[in-house]
DNA sequence: AATAATTTTTAGTTAAAACTAAATATTTGT
DNA sequence: ACAAATATTTAGTTTTAACTAAAAATTATT
């Protein structure tokens, strides 16, 4: 596999999973800033390679060699997010861009042993989850804070109130997106709950927690 | 830069490192496993980018600029190859193979937190030094172990008696390549001396030291 | 010093992956 | 249903980094 095969599988794995449709060359160029025709060429060559079932003019989908092969590079850029953050204290939003790059090392073995090193984590600093070696992942699904009953657990992964006061108020209180949160209370009478993030219990009001988006496997 | 062009000047600047003279092609084209004629096209490029001085039939050398270039990519591989033996325990032969593709990941954030990650090694797992972030970089030199002062320290990377017999004597006693050896004490009447290898003290005949290689900082 | 052997370069090809422009299908709107 | 708009493919070109074969320069040998 070419690095720029693996881009495509990727891309193409990540622009059907939302849907059951075949993923068209348009989106698939857009994803991927090339021009359909490249997309076209490529299409061809995957479909050779048995990765892709290609009609002409009706878009692609995996077959499910491609859809192993795309499954091990998520798992590896995941791997190497979670890497970053927690081993040389990348923040959040500075991983992907090396993660793209870490994705396609060549070594079952390296995989293998980070996986461990890292103790198995099931998700990335994004709350995405990481596939086993054998390909099988969680689902997660992204709700309100205030959604979520007491006992459950998610990564904080964006905000719906973007104010800066909103925002100040997450950094005064220690909250920062790639966070996790566990709901340790809820109070139904006035929707507030007891948290506790980074291994810190506080209190936050229903005006809090309806603007905070978390990742939770499903 | 390239990959390829990555590959090119860190082969040019591992054979140039012994000698004075310039570089030959066909030296170039065996370390790379291409033909002479690739490496001419090659040459002229590099030469056009500032990297390479190149005459005519001539061959060869860095500038100031392809040898920084070629040091940053010696201390990604050496660093990398300390975290495969060190956090992912690797063993001393399986890490080149890895470390060549790791060395071409392009991020100074990434390699500099890997650096300090580490504890700012000064060798790799063979005893070779790792350029710091300037491209300084101590020298080492391959003595037999007999040859070591008391108080000294070197790195073991080779055997002189390849017999069974003394690999297996090795192997008893917990000796493996890639470990670092400390000097305690000499005895000069009988030419054995006292090690700690691994923390662990152990006492040493001639014959043994006689055919150990180590790597040593000058 | 002249010829032979070797090394290096030049000239011309190939394969991968991109591109533009033109042709062909499909989908949409009236 | 048919024309217009959009999407996709085809055909032909470019760039990078390799290749082979032939030419030219350098080095070695007698």
């Amino acid at each position: 596999m070419t690095l720029s095969e693996e881009d495509y599988v990727k891309a193409i794995y990540h622009l059907g999973k939302e849907q059951s449709a075949p993923v068209s060359t348009n989106a698939i160029a857009d994803q991927m800033s090339t021009k359909p025709s490249s997309v076209t060429d490529m299409m061809i060559k995957l479909a050779e390679k048995g990765l892709v079932n290609h009609k002409k003019y009706q878009g692609v989908t995996l077959t499910d060699h491609g859809k192993a092969i795309a499954l091990s590079i998520v798992r590896k850029h995941r791997l190497w997010e979670v890497f970053l953050v927690d081993k040389l204290h990348f923040s959040w939003d500075e991983v992907h861009e090396v993660a793209e790059q870490l994705e396609h090392i060549k070594s079952e073995k390296l995989i293998n042993h980070l996986d461990k090193y890292l103790g198995f984590p099931e998700v990335d600093p994004h709350g995405d989850p990481i596939p086993s070696k054998k390909g099988e992942m969680k689902k997660t699904v992204k709700k309100l804070l205030i959604e979520l009953p007491a006992k459950s657990i998610g990564i904080c992964v964006g905000v719906k109130d973007t104010s800066q006061a909103f925002l100040r108020f997450l950094d005064k209180n220690g909250i920062a997106l790639g966070d996790t949160i566990s709901v340790l209370d809820r109070e139904e009478f006035d929707g507030s709950m007891q948290i506790a993030i980074n291994g810190i219990e506080i209190h936050i009001s229903q005006q809090i927690a309806a603007n905070l988006f978390l990742k939770i496997p499903e």
